[in-house]
DNA sequence: CAAAGATCGTGAATCGTTTCAAGCTAGGCT
DNA sequence: AGCCTAGCTTGAAACGATTCACGATCTTTG
């Protein structure tokens, strides 16, 4: 049996097909009985709208791309849920895609959300450069940089991670004076924000440069914790404050120094980045700064949503502002620091 | 500037459409000097294919719907992986969803899935009942069910759980007598296998009905892990081996522990389930039952994949086979007991 | 009672692609 | 020269929805 069209239900109802697609986008026109009628033939008969055959003809789409660099860091799910969240608020929906931070699959991504006709994309970007940027802007899409700084003429949102680096310092040189940060490549923005934020508060507080160590790790797993203890541990003098560019390494870290009969807090304390589920759970309850998750996916959204609605709302060239919002994180003090 | 259509491509390049189109789908068809020059105009065009036209011409498309039930536990980030490169190898795409453990978010996501004409969709079952499934098979979609027992008629790929929760019991069972199981609700059925599996190998181990109790939490998380620490310590006699349905809530657990000066293995040993990367790296690094998640994900696939060509392949009622894959998970002994 | 609305329905045109029967050309063979 | 074949290319017919100008009825009203 051949999927069922809206044909099929127009000729079981006895009405013609302009009618079933009025009952479908806009019942109002239609008379009530007719409607039911329709109505009931459409369950009968199992109808299910062709979203191709729609999206074809209005040649635009309520759906939004999303492009997130992994699933691996629980960061990523409280994020997802609030702009998935908003989108449903506002009727649009989600196309998820991964990058795994290679710029190649990024770059398939994107391919496939062109494909797809989406009317915007949400992007944590990788290797995605202005060019390609303008090229999707070009066509018509309307693109929301997440969690890095705005691009020329694009929405951006993010958290503002030079002040969170900061916050996390600050709050360790109220008791240390020899501090250690452990960080992950310094590729990508966030990241490197926050190891600015953490060097400038320590300069601030007048920590000298040989009481400051900066360790860097291949990656931003407990793994690398673990790997980042041994090397902690190495250092003479001991630094007695730490900063964890995120929770993961925090928790390795944490775990190993225990392991190996070093106390925390007492004679190190460690501050970690993100605040994720784990952070309050674990032996020693992390010290950390939270991001706002939610809320960042959450505008993101809305940005998609209000630059989509304005191109289709405009006859021509309606005037879009471009927006970056700058979101504040905040400590959350617990046991480890 | 209206978006390029083939049209454009083959008037610029002074071909047909039938050509550009062939250019696109059956290149070798083409000599090769006008396969070049459509090339090189659709380079300089920017064309990019609209595949809801595409769709809507074929009848069906190369793409799997995936309903997860969370982003929330690391377990699902790899079997998300394995679906993925089992398509990508198999030239599908993944269209992902998330019901939220949700029937109604679940209805709502195969809703959508099937407006988009899915070729087939891999799921794990929250409210899914056997009447909404044969109606999904009976419009054509291929099924595979995830992690659940095989409905009639639907292919399946999931982890022996019984044995899963067998292997973690008889390692305890080698050295203690007095057990707890820390479970979750017992709702869903690879949670109940392991309760059974594990309940099965105390009994067959000469543990007595006394010296086995099981904890029932709200839910697989590190703070419900924490709480039924609580109400382990308040078990008279203390059991002396635990045994988690998962391993969030065996590292809350045995942080919890911990923290109250409870040494792990020494005075309580645990066994958590399912090897997620953090268990590697805990303070204590955990023993637990690995799952082949990748795996998992990737036969999943496979046979959503197999069962999507077998319905194109044939003309009218092509038989396939549909298969219950049971895959066997395996211990992986550390420190925690 | 005729004209003017108001209220519902109709049906053809359209979106951008794929597909396929048929046409064209050039070259080889007899 | 005539016929065949192989290799390319063409152009029109779908696919299933939405949209919109226009009819067809029925009510109201002066």
């Amino acid at each position: 049996m051949p999927p069922v069209s809206i044909r099929d239900v127009a000729m079981r109802a006895g009405v013609s097909v302009g009618t079933v697609s009025n009952v479908l986008n806009r019942p109002n026109l239609v008379a009530e009985a007719t409607r039911e009628r329709v109505r009931a033939v459409i369950g009968e008969l199992g109808f299910v709208r062709n979203e191709s055959a729609r999206q074809l003809r209005q040649g635009r789409s309520r759906t939004l791309g999303v492009v997130l660099e992994s699933l691996g860091n629980p960061y990523f799910t409280d994020l997802a849920q609030g702009a998935e969240a908003a989108m449903n608020t506002d009727g649009f929906d989600a196309l998820w895609c991964t990058s795994d931070g290679s710029a190649a699959k990024e770059r398939r991504c994107l391919d496939f959300l062109e494909e797809q006709r989406v009317s915007g994309v949400i992007i944590t970007p990788v290797g995605l450069d202005a060019e390609r940027i303008a090229e999707l802007r070009d066509r018509g899409l309307s693109i929301v940089v997440l969690d890095r700084r705005a691009y020329d003429g694009v929405c951006s949102t993010r958290v503002d991670h030079v002040a969170g680096g900061e916050l996390a310092v600050d709050h360790l040189t109220a008791r240390h004076r020899r501090l250690a940060i452990v960080t992950g490549p310094l590729r990508s923005e966030p990241i490197t924000d926050r190891h600015a934020g953490a060097v400038a508060a320590a300069r601030r507080a007048g920590v000298s440069e040989d009481d400051l160590t900066t360790l860097v790790q291949r990656d931003l797993t407990p793994a690398s914790g673990k790997e980042a203890a041994r090397r902690l541990l190495e250092l003479d003098p001991l630094p007695t404050g730490v900063f964890c560019a995120n929770d993961l390494l925090a928790i390795g870290l944490v775990n190993a120094l225990l392991r190996t009969g070093v106390k925390v807090p007492e004679e190190i304390s460690v501050v970690g980045y993100d605040d994720i589920e784990l952070a309050g759970t674990s032996v020693v309850p992390l010290t950390t700064v939270r991001q706002p998750r939610h809320e960042l996916g959450w505008t993101a959204a809305e940005l998609a949503v209000a630059e989509a609605d304005a191109e289709v709302g405009a006859a021509g060239a309606e005037e879009h502002e471009h927006r970056g919002l700058v979101l504040s994180p905040s400590l959350v003090v617990r046991d480890s620091a």
